[in-house]
DNA sequence: TCTTGAAACTTCAAGCTTGAATTAATCAGC
DNA sequence: GCTGATTAATTCAAGCTTGAAGTTTCAAGA
Protein backbone atom coordinates (compact mmCIF):
# COMPACT_ATOMS: atom_id res chain seq x y z
CA UNK A 1 0.00 0.00 0.00
CA UNK A 2 2.79 2.18 0.94
CA UNK A 3 4.16 1.30 -2.62
CA UNK A 4 6.47 4.24 -5.00
CA UNK A 5 9.01 4.52 -7.01
CA UNK A 6 9.85 1.56 -9.06
CA UNK A 7 7.74 1.00 -12.09
CA UNK A 8 5.66 3.87 -12.05
CA UNK A 9 1.89 2.47 -12.60
CA UNK A 10 0.39 3.51 -15.47
CA UNK A 11 -3.06 2.94 -17.45
CA UNK A 12 -6.28 3.67 -16.66
CA UNK A 13 -7.49 4.42 -13.38
CA UNK A 14 -4.27 4.70 -11.85
CA UNK A 15 -3.83 7.87 -11.50
CA UNK A 16 -6.14 7.46 -8.25
CA UNK A 17 -4.38 4.60 -7.18
CA UNK A 18 -1.05 6.75 -7.23
CA UNK A 19 -2.94 9.32 -5.12
CA UNK A 20 -3.93 7.18 -2.67
CA UNK A 21 -0.23 5.68 -2.02
CA UNK A 22 0.90 9.75 -2.01
CA UNK A 23 -1.91 10.42 0.20
CA UNK A 24 -1.05 7.27 2.56
CA UNK A 25 2.81 7.72 2.39
CA UNK A 26 2.61 11.15 3.53
CA UNK A 27 0.21 10.49 6.59
CA UNK A 28 2.19 7.71 7.59
CA UNK A 29 5.41 10.22 7.07
CA UNK A 30 3.87 12.69 9.51
CA UNK A 31 2.75 10.20 11.88
CA UNK A 32 6.08 8.91 12.20
CA UNK A 33 7.73 12.32 13.24
CA UNK A 34 4.67 13.09 15.64
CA UNK A 35 4.90 10.01 17.18
CA UNK A 36 8.80 10.41 17.91
CA UNK A 37 8.10 13.50 19.15
CA UNK A 38 5.50 12.81 21.17
CA UNK A 39 7.80 9.99 22.78
CA UNK A 40 10.61 11.68 23.30
CA UNK A 41 9.36 15.50 24.29
CA UNK A 42 6.26 14.61 26.64
CA UNK A 43 6.50 10.07 26.76
CA UNK A 44 3.36 9.84 25.48
CA UNK A 45 1.95 7.92 22.33
CA UNK A 46 -0.49 9.16 19.13
CA UNK A 47 -3.12 7.12 20.70
CA UNK A 48 -3.44 8.78 24.15
CA UNK A 49 -3.06 12.07 22.40
CA UNK A 50 -6.03 11.66 20.10
CA UNK A 51 -7.99 10.79 23.03
CA UNK A 52 -6.97 13.36 25.29
CA UNK A 53 -8.08 15.76 21.78
CA UNK A 54 -11.18 14.40 21.64
CA UNK A 55 -11.87 15.22 25.52
CA UNK A 56 -10.41 18.27 25.69
CA UNK A 57 -12.86 19.63 23.37
CA UNK A 58 -15.60 18.23 25.47
CA UNK A 59 -15.60 19.36 28.99
CA UNK A 60 -18.58 17.99 29.62
CA UNK A 61 -17.64 14.73 29.13
CA UNK A 62 -17.82 11.91 26.25
CA UNK A 63 -18.85 8.13 25.95
CA UNK A 64 -16.95 5.59 25.10
CA UNK A 65 -18.75 4.90 22.13
CA UNK A 66 -18.80 8.28 21.31
CA UNK A 67 -14.86 8.24 21.67
CA UNK A 68 -14.67 4.97 19.64
CA UNK A 69 -16.86 6.49 16.60
CA UNK A 70 -15.09 9.83 16.34
CA UNK A 71 -11.52 8.08 16.57
CA UNK A 72 -12.47 6.20 13.98
CA UNK A 73 -11.25 2.85 16.02
CA UNK A 74 -12.68 0.10 17.42
CA UNK A 75 -14.60 0.14 21.01
CA UNK A 76 -12.61 -2.56 22.65
CA UNK A 77 -9.38 0.04 21.70
CA UNK A 78 -10.66 2.72 23.54
CA UNK A 79 -11.23 0.79 26.44
CA UNK A 80 -7.44 -0.05 26.58
CA UNK A 81 -6.29 3.68 26.03
CA UNK A 82 -8.92 4.90 28.47
CA UNK A 83 -7.52 2.52 31.31
CA UNK A 84 -3.97 3.22 30.65
CA UNK A 85 -4.78 7.28 31.07
CA UNK A 86 -7.23 6.48 34.52
CA UNK A 87 -3.77 4.87 35.58
CA UNK A 88 -1.84 8.04 34.74
CA UNK A 89 -4.11 10.08 36.61
CA UNK A 90 -5.08 12.42 33.04
CA UNK A 91 -8.53 10.70 32.66
CA UNK A 92 -11.11 9.99 35.04
CA UNK A 93 -14.26 7.44 34.52
CA UNK A 94 -17.90 9.14 35.83
CA UNK A 95 -21.15 6.74 36.19
CA UNK A 96 -23.42 9.62 36.26
CA UNK A 97 -26.41 9.37 34.52
CA UNK A 98 -29.38 7.33 34.85
CA UNK A 99 -28.27 4.63 31.96
CA UNK A 100 -26.17 2.34 33.98
CA UNK A 101 -24.41 0.84 31.11
CA UNK A 102 -22.64 4.01 29.79
CA UNK A 103 -19.64 5.68 31.58
CA UNK A 104 -18.50 9.35 31.16
CA UNK A 105 -15.39 9.95 30.31
CA UNK A 106 -13.70 13.46 30.80
CA UNK A 107 -10.10 14.94 31.80
CA UNK A 108 -9.24 15.33 35.03
CA UNK A 109 -7.77 18.73 35.68
CA UNK A 110 -4.12 17.53 35.55
CA UNK A 111 -5.07 15.99 32.39
CA UNK A 112 -6.21 18.74 30.95
CA UNK A 113 -3.32 21.11 31.89
CA UNK A 114 -1.07 18.59 30.01
CA UNK A 115 -2.95 18.03 27.28
CA UNK A 116 -2.92 22.09 26.60
CA UNK A 117 1.06 22.30 26.80
CA UNK A 118 1.34 19.11 24.40
CA UNK A 119 -1.15 20.24 21.93
CA UNK A 120 0.62 23.80 21.98
CA UNK A 121 4.06 21.66 20.82
CA UNK A 122 1.93 19.78 18.56
CA UNK A 123 0.74 22.33 16.59
CA UNK A 124 3.79 23.87 16.46
CA UNK A 125 5.41 20.73 14.62
CA UNK A 126 2.70 20.52 12.50
CA UNK A 127 2.99 23.95 11.12
CA UNK A 128 6.94 22.79 10.39
CA UNK A 129 6.36 19.68 9.33
CA UNK A 130 3.96 21.16 6.44
CA UNK A 131 5.99 23.93 6.15
CA UNK A 132 6.52 23.99 2.47
CA UNK A 133 2.56 24.26 1.79
CA UNK A 134 1.34 27.66 1.72
CA UNK A 135 -1.96 28.65 3.64
CA UNK A 136 -3.78 29.39 1.07
CA UNK A 137 -2.67 25.74 -0.68
CA UNK A 138 -3.37 24.32 3.15
CA UNK A 139 -6.77 25.69 2.60
CA UNK A 140 -7.54 24.18 -1.25
CA UNK A 141 -6.10 20.43 -0.48
CA UNK A 142 -8.25 20.59 2.52
CA UNK A 143 -11.22 21.64 0.58
CA UNK A 144 -10.64 18.90 -1.70
CA UNK A 145 -9.77 16.20 0.57
CA UNK A 146 -13.09 16.86 2.36
CA UNK A 147 -15.52 16.53 -0.66
CA UNK A 148 -13.86 13.26 -1.63
CA UNK A 149 -13.84 11.87 1.75
CA UNK A 150 -17.64 13.16 2.26
CA UNK A 151 -18.40 10.01 -0.17
CA UNK A 152 -17.36 7.58 2.67
CA UNK A 153 -18.53 9.29 5.74
CA UNK A 154 -19.88 6.91 7.81
CA UNK A 155 -19.81 4.11 5.75
CA UNK A 156 -17.53 1.81 7.34
CA UNK B 1 -4.72 14.13 15.69
CA UNK B 2 -8.07 12.65 13.88
CA UNK B 3 -10.26 15.18 15.59
CA UNK B 4 -12.82 17.57 13.58
CA UNK B 5 -16.18 18.81 13.54
CA UNK B 6 -17.29 20.77 16.93
CA UNK B 7 -15.28 23.65 17.64
CA UNK B 8 -13.51 24.75 14.47
CA UNK B 9 -9.95 25.94 15.32
CA UNK B 10 -9.07 29.03 13.86
CA UNK B 11 -6.15 31.78 14.13
CA UNK B 12 -3.13 31.51 12.36
CA UNK B 13 -1.29 28.47 11.52
CA UNK B 14 -4.36 26.27 12.30
CA UNK B 15 -4.97 26.14 8.42
CA UNK B 16 -1.80 23.67 8.49
CA UNK B 17 -3.43 21.63 11.15
CA UNK B 18 -6.55 22.34 9.65
CA UNK B 19 -4.80 19.65 6.72
CA UNK B 20 -3.34 17.55 8.89
CA UNK B 21 -6.26 16.80 10.34
CA UNK B 22 -8.65 16.10 7.56
CA UNK B 23 -5.53 14.28 5.44
CA UNK B 24 -5.59 11.91 8.57
CA UNK B 25 -9.18 11.38 8.72
CA UNK B 26 -9.09 10.51 5.01
CA UNK B 27 -6.59 8.05 5.14
CA UNK B 28 -7.94 6.17 7.98
CA UNK B 29 -10.82 5.85 6.35
CA UNK B 30 -9.74 4.48 3.07
CA UNK B 31 -7.41 2.66 5.29
CA UNK B 32 -10.40 1.08 7.10
CA UNK B 33 -12.36 -0.04 4.29
CA UNK B 34 -8.77 -1.42 2.70
CA UNK B 35 -8.54 -3.00 5.19
CA UNK B 36 -12.22 -4.90 6.00
CA UNK B 37 -12.20 -6.00 2.10
CA UNK B 38 -9.30 -7.68 2.42
CA UNK B 39 -10.11 -9.88 5.50
CA UNK B 40 -13.57 -10.49 4.32
CA UNK B 41 -12.60 -11.12 0.44
CA UNK B 42 -8.73 -13.04 0.68
CA UNK B 43 -8.57 -13.59 4.56
CA UNK B 44 -5.20 -11.33 4.57
CA UNK B 45 -3.94 -7.84 5.83
CA UNK B 46 -2.85 -4.60 4.84
CA UNK B 47 0.74 -5.30 6.38
CA UNK B 48 0.96 -8.67 4.72
CA UNK B 49 -0.46 -6.76 1.39
CA UNK B 50 2.11 -3.96 1.87
CA UNK B 51 4.92 -6.67 2.12
CA UNK B 52 3.81 -8.62 -1.13
CA UNK B 53 2.87 -5.51 -3.03
CA UNK B 54 6.60 -4.49 -2.93
CA UNK B 55 8.02 -7.69 -3.11
CA UNK B 56 5.86 -8.22 -6.53
CA UNK B 57 7.76 -5.19 -7.66
CA UNK B 58 11.50 -7.05 -7.13
CA UNK B 59 11.33 -10.19 -8.39
CA UNK B 60 15.27 -10.33 -7.90
CA UNK B 61 14.17 -10.35 -3.90
CA UNK B 62 14.74 -7.45 -1.25
CA UNK B 63 16.50 -7.59 1.63
CA UNK B 64 14.88 -7.13 5.14
CA UNK B 65 15.99 -3.55 5.55
CA UNK B 66 15.00 -2.33 2.36
CA UNK B 67 11.42 -3.77 3.42
CA UNK B 68 11.79 -1.76 6.05
CA UNK B 69 13.04 1.26 4.63
CA UNK B 70 10.56 1.38 1.73
CA UNK B 71 7.04 0.38 4.18
CA UNK B 72 8.25 3.17 6.30
CA UNK B 73 8.48 0.71 9.46
CA UNK B 74 10.65 -1.15 11.80
CA UNK B 75 13.01 -3.58 11.07
CA UNK B 76 11.54 -6.33 14.09
CA UNK B 77 8.06 -5.10 12.60
CA UNK B 78 9.10 -6.88 8.73
CA UNK B 79 10.63 -10.00 10.50
CA UNK B 80 7.29 -11.08 12.30
CA UNK B 81 5.22 -10.01 9.22
CA UNK B 82 7.45 -12.33 6.78
CA UNK B 83 7.88 -15.03 9.08
CA UNK B 84 4.13 -15.27 8.73
CA UNK B 85 3.68 -15.26 5.13
CA UNK B 86 6.64 -17.84 5.11
CA UNK B 87 4.53 -20.18 6.97
CA UNK B 88 1.80 -19.20 4.86
CA UNK B 89 4.13 -20.79 1.70
CA UNK B 90 3.96 -16.79 -0.25
CA UNK B 91 7.64 -15.72 0.57
CA UNK B 92 10.85 -17.53 0.50
CA UNK B 93 13.76 -16.50 2.42
CA UNK B 94 16.79 -16.88 0.90
CA UNK B 95 20.83 -16.84 1.91
CA UNK B 96 23.05 -16.42 -1.47
CA UNK B 97 25.16 -13.47 -1.52
CA UNK B 98 28.41 -13.03 -0.22
CA UNK B 99 27.35 -10.99 2.97
CA UNK B 100 25.98 -13.61 5.91
CA UNK B 101 24.24 -11.10 7.67
CA UNK B 102 21.66 -10.69 5.19
CA UNK B 103 18.58 -12.47 4.01
CA UNK B 104 17.19 -11.85 0.58
CA UNK B 105 12.84 -12.36 0.55
CA UNK B 106 11.45 -13.13 -2.55
CA UNK B 107 7.40 -14.33 -3.36
CA UNK B 108 7.30 -17.85 -4.07
CA UNK B 109 5.01 -18.66 -7.21
CA UNK B 110 2.32 -19.22 -5.08
CA UNK B 111 2.69 -15.78 -3.86
CA UNK B 112 2.81 -14.07 -6.52
CA UNK B 113 -0.45 -15.59 -8.69
CA UNK B 114 -2.09 -14.78 -5.05
CA UNK B 115 -1.05 -11.14 -5.30
CA UNK B 116 -1.73 -10.53 -8.66
CA UNK B 117 -5.36 -11.65 -8.08
CA UNK B 118 -5.49 -9.56 -4.68
CA UNK B 119 -3.83 -6.63 -6.31
CA UNK B 120 -6.38 -6.28 -9.51
CA UNK B 121 -9.22 -6.26 -6.71
CA UNK B 122 -7.43 -3.58 -4.47
CA UNK B 123 -7.12 -1.22 -7.36
CA UNK B 124 -10.69 -1.58 -8.23
CA UNK B 125 -11.30 -0.58 -4.66
CA UNK B 126 -9.12 2.13 -4.45
CA UNK B 127 -10.83 3.41 -7.84
CA UNK B 128 -14.20 2.88 -5.91
CA UNK B 129 -13.23 4.80 -2.97
CA UNK B 130 -12.23 7.99 -4.92
CA UNK B 131 -14.63 7.63 -7.33
CA UNK B 132 -15.43 11.15 -6.80
CA UNK B 133 -11.67 12.95 -7.53
CA UNK B 134 -11.62 13.41 -10.99
CA UNK B 135 -8.88 11.56 -13.00
CA UNK B 136 -7.57 15.27 -13.09
CA UNK B 137 -8.10 16.14 -9.81
CA UNK B 138 -6.30 13.01 -8.50
CA UNK B 139 -3.28 14.16 -10.62
CA UNK B 140 -3.42 17.63 -9.42
CA UNK B 141 -3.61 16.81 -5.39
CA UNK B 142 -0.83 14.01 -6.13
CA UNK B 143 1.30 16.69 -7.16
CA UNK B 144 0.68 18.84 -4.33
CA UNK B 145 1.10 16.04 -2.14
CA UNK B 146 4.80 15.30 -3.82
CA UNK B 147 5.77 18.80 -3.32
CA UNK B 148 5.05 18.81 0.38
CA UNK B 149 5.85 15.10 1.38
CA UNK B 150 9.96 15.93 -0.32
CA UNK B 151 10.96 18.09 2.59
CA UNK B 152 10.25 14.90 4.20
CA UNK B 153 11.58 12.40 2.77
CA UNK B 154 14.36 10.22 4.39
CA UNK B 155 14.16 12.73 7.43
CA UNK B 156 12.39 10.57 10.14
C1' DT C 1 -44.56 -9.13 34.45
C1' DC C 2 -41.60 -11.34 31.36
C1' DT C 3 -39.02 -11.88 27.71
C1' DT C 4 -36.89 -10.68 23.62
C1' DG C 5 -33.88 -7.55 21.49
C1' DA C 6 -30.82 -3.89 21.33
C1' DA C 7 -27.20 -0.96 23.29
C1' DA C 8 -22.80 0.21 25.97
C1' DC C 9 -18.92 -1.68 27.53
C1' DT C 10 -15.38 -5.07 28.54
C1' DT C 11 -12.67 -9.03 27.66
C1' DC C 12 -9.98 -11.82 24.79
C1' DA C 13 -6.88 -13.88 21.21
C1' DA C 14 -4.31 -12.77 17.43
C1' DG C 15 -1.77 -9.76 14.96
C1' DC C 16 0.69 -5.24 14.18
C1' DT C 17 4.08 -1.79 15.80
C1' DT C 18 7.73 0.37 18.09
C1' DG C 19 12.23 1.07 20.21
C1' DA C 20 15.78 -1.17 22.70
C1' DA C 21 18.82 -4.96 23.38
C1' DT C 22 21.15 -8.83 21.36
C1' DT C 23 23.58 -11.74 18.03
C1' DA C 24 26.20 -12.45 14.06
C1' DA C 25 28.92 -10.95 10.30
C1' DT C 26 31.53 -7.52 7.88
C1' DC C 27 34.62 -3.72 7.39
C1' DA C 28 38.41 -0.28 8.31
C1' DG C 29 42.55 0.83 10.24
C1' DC C 30 46.30 -0.55 12.26
C1' DG D 1 45.89 -10.89 11.84
C1' DC D 2 43.50 -7.87 15.60
C1' DT D 3 40.46 -4.71 17.30
C1' DG D 4 36.71 -1.68 17.34
C1' DA D 5 32.98 0.20 14.91
C1' DT D 6 29.24 -0.62 11.81
C1' DT D 7 25.58 -3.14 9.62
C1' DA D 8 21.77 -6.85 9.12
C1' DA D 9 18.66 -9.22 11.27
C1' DT D 10 16.23 -11.15 15.29
C1' DT D 11 14.25 -11.06 19.83
C1' DC D 12 11.72 -8.93 23.36
C1' DA D 13 8.44 -6.17 26.30
C1' DA D 14 5.01 -2.96 26.03
C1' DG D 15 1.48 -0.92 23.78
C1' DC D 16 -1.98 -0.41 19.93
C1' DT D 17 -5.68 -2.52 17.05
C1' DT D 18 -9.16 -5.39 15.44
C1' DG D 19 -13.21 -8.40 15.38
C1' DA D 20 -15.71 -11.61 18.04
C1' DA D 21 -17.73 -13.12 22.17
C1' DG D 22 -19.53 -12.09 26.60
C1' DT D 23 -21.82 -9.12 30.42
C1' DT D 24 -24.83 -5.87 32.15
C1' DT D 25 -28.42 -2.73 31.47
C1' DC D 26 -32.20 -0.70 29.27
C1' DA D 27 -36.51 -0.57 26.28
C1' DA D 28 -40.68 -2.19 24.45
C1' DG D 29 -44.15 -5.31 23.44
C1' DA D 30 -47.06 -9.69 24.74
Amino acid sequence: MVAGPLPAPSGPGKDRLRLWIRLLRASRTIEAELRERLRQEFSTTLPRFDVMAALYRAPEGMLMSDLSRFLLVSNGNVTGIIDRLVSEGLVMRARRNGDRRTSVVRLTEEGSKTFSVIAAAHEKWVGELLGNVSEDEARRLTGMLTSFRSNWEGRE
